[in-house]
DNA sequence: TAATTTTGTTAGACAAATCTAACATATATA
DNA sequence: TATATATGTTAGATTTGTCTAACAAAATTA
């Protein structure tokens, strides 16, 4: 079994590398600043936890997660999002009081308890900053934030921003039934004008590139493990 | 602050002394039997919480809380009751489960958690032990079990048990009014044959020393803190 | 390519909590 | 009271997680 410490380094190795969506391997320098203590800590940790088979590492090299390291730092993401679920929900906790008080119930060792907690929460898809909670399987739907102008044809999203914040624009974007949350779909791109055409709440319109890039949105990347 | 262990022993000395009613004082091979570990162990504690001014420790003798000590004690106890109140009521754990759940969660350090989850119970009176649980001010009940025989006059306590479980004496009981969890009230006792007066539900009867040896009760002996 | 900077490693130290084995003191019993 | 038993202490070792300071390798830049 692994300690709360060992817990923090694996579940820093995850969300530095798979679930930042954007990298595949962690440097020590870059785990010791996410975690708060010094390289030579992290690097007695990183043999231990490659001796434990936890981590894939080579001296001088970067670090990633084994199959079973993995599973490790998804429970205790999972324990933590719920518990903050419950802090924020049951609790009256404030969204930004939840994170420091999960951090130590993340390690309560109780598979039993866990799950009771994911069933009395009526088995919550997000925590209370938004974002998702792994399953009692170990499943994970990773979104990543990108604009509208990124998202591919035929992909379903959901709008979570803007960039522009002028009146004009926020008119337009008002007209086209677009607001936080709302779900938008990338129907087809225009090959003459480059105009794109979206669908949102069942009407579809044509939007420029420029009006797109300014839309900050949020889909779903992959399912984890 | 003291430290997960600290607390461990500091809840154990409150137990074996000041809970127990029975004593003051607690030997070095006592602590270390309640707790698990050896007793060198638990000198090398002793000392380090004495420099903490949190028990009264002197070489070859015997320890026991200091003020601030019990303060600790007292929150680790009422933190270990109500999260196995929360197990029971609100996750369904069953009786016998709670207690270890409860041995990891009781040092979860957040103030603001615990009052929350005190007012989400409800401010729960009992653990679903029957222990009484500890309010947000440190003070607590001390229930202590004895025979009704042993109990003064004037106080009233609730019975709990028998320890003769013949039929004719449990009939006795019965037609007395008594039963788990019923109230008792000690009225006098006759100097003359030594019979006590007892008021059961408004009706008052007289029952033998003998009798009285036989009912265990349990009575709130004081208040702590 | 050579020098500089960034990144990573090693060695040695420390604190916390535990152990075992040997020793010391206190209490009980013959 | 002398001995035996129970209780408590000490010294030295171990594990875990952390540090600092010195060193080594890799990457960047002039």
């Amino acid at each position: 079994m692994a300690s709360n410490t060992e817990e923090n380094y694996l579940k820093a190795l995850f969300q530095i590398t798979i679930e930042s969506g954007s990298k595949i391997e962690a440097g020590t320098n870059e785990i010791a600043a996410h975690l708060g203590v010094k390289p030579a800590t992290v690097n007695d940790m990183l043999k231990k936890l490659k001796a434990k088979k936890l981590i894939q590492y080579e001296k001088y090299g970067k670090s990633s997660l084994t199959k079973s390291g993995k599973k490790i730092a998804i429970e205790v993401v999972r324990k933590h999002r719920l518990w903050e679920t419950f802090l924020f929900q049951k609790l009256a906790f404030s969204w930004d009081e939840v994170h420091v008080v999960a951090e130590q119930l993340e390690h309560i060792q109780s598979k039993k308890l866990i799950d009771k907690l994911d069933a009395f929460l009526d088995y919550p898809a997000f925590d209370p900053h938004g974002d998702t909670i792994p399953n009692a399987k170990g499943e994970l739907a990773i979104t990543v934030k990108k604009t509208l102008l990124e998202e591919k044809i035929g992909h379903q999203c959901k709008m979570i921003g803007v960039k522009d914040n002028s009146a004009a624009f926020l008119q337009y974007v008002n007209k086209l039934g677009l607001s936080i949350n709302q779900t938008i779909k990338v129907i087809s791109r225009q090959p003459f004008d480059d105009l794109i055409e979206i669908e949102v709440n069942k009407k579809i319109n044509s939007i420029s590139p420029k009006f797109a890039e300014n839309i900050i949105i949020e889909c779903k990347e992959c399912m984890i493990k």
